[in-house]
DNA sequence: CTGTGTGCAAACACTTTGCAGGTGT
DNA sequence: ACACCTGCAAAGTGTTTGCACACAG
């Protein structure tokens, strides 16, 4: 089982909560607010579980937070980074339609000429509009 | 005074909170969270009213959110946009070390390709990194 | 067995809503 | 005068913290 093995890499213990938070965001593929997970796991795990659980993963880089309409904090797995060497420079594509989010790592960002005196460390960009599920309806 | 003008042209009353939001806005040039407009109002406005406020600002076009690495919601003067026009191709700089979060209306946003299906309709660019007062000193 | 993780309670921050009274035009 | 704003109170939601117990390694 592939939650398993990226807890293991990771140190983690393996709990039923981080197994469950996990393999969610693994079955889902888009990126989730805490609400969602919690709807998602078994009812007997505590919302503040939930809470120090995302803060585990974002610690040890397994996932990232992203860029929602200013609002709702989302969190998606990363890709390729870990604590050390995160590459963030995420495109996020939010429906305005189903309201997903989901992260499209195949495009990159495009470089950005800034003014004089600025240095860009991240960049993130949040594309909104009509997703490929809901423009087929 | 520019608030005031800026207030008749929208037909909104010139009420003492909605003044002085505005100027703090006009005199700061950056965006700003509500945490931190009420900080700077007369501390007889009430926070709810700087909600309200905010918010008729928001729905008139005068100002926009503005995306923030998730968790504060922060708003910014537009531009040229107006209730039925809006232009949001922003590209928002949020410097690390300083906090602040200012607009570049003058960058553009390359144009994206993205995946079969997808539709764009509005994208948010926001760069983190150091600002050119922090990078100074 | 030991330290980390969890559940529960409670506190805190952010935002919205209802209502009665005040104010701009 | 009348509609629109505001202040206050209260409730809803999101998030954090402290502490005692439970559990994985």
């Amino acid at each position: 089982m592939e939650a398993l093995h990226l807890l293991k890499d990771l140190n983690l213990k393996s709990t039923s909560c981080r197994k469950e938070v996990l393999m969610i965001m693994l079955a889902k593929g888009h990126a989730l607010s805490h609400s969602e997970i919690e709807k998602d796991v078994n009812p007997s795990i505590d919302r503040v579980t939930v809470y120090r659980t995302l803060k585990t993963f974002l610690d040890k880089g397994l996932i990232h937070k992203v860029l929602d309409d200013a609002g709702v904090t989302k969190y998606a797995l990363c890709q390729g980074c870990r604590t050390d060497d995160h590459h963030h420079e995420h495109v996020h594509f939010k429906c305005s339609n189903c309201g997903q989010t989901i992260c499209l790592d195949e495009i990159d960002i495009p470089p950005i000429t800034l003014p004089a005196g600025f240095t860009s460390a991240e960049k993130n960009l949040l594309i909104q509009g009509v997703c490929d599920t809901c423009s087929a309806l």
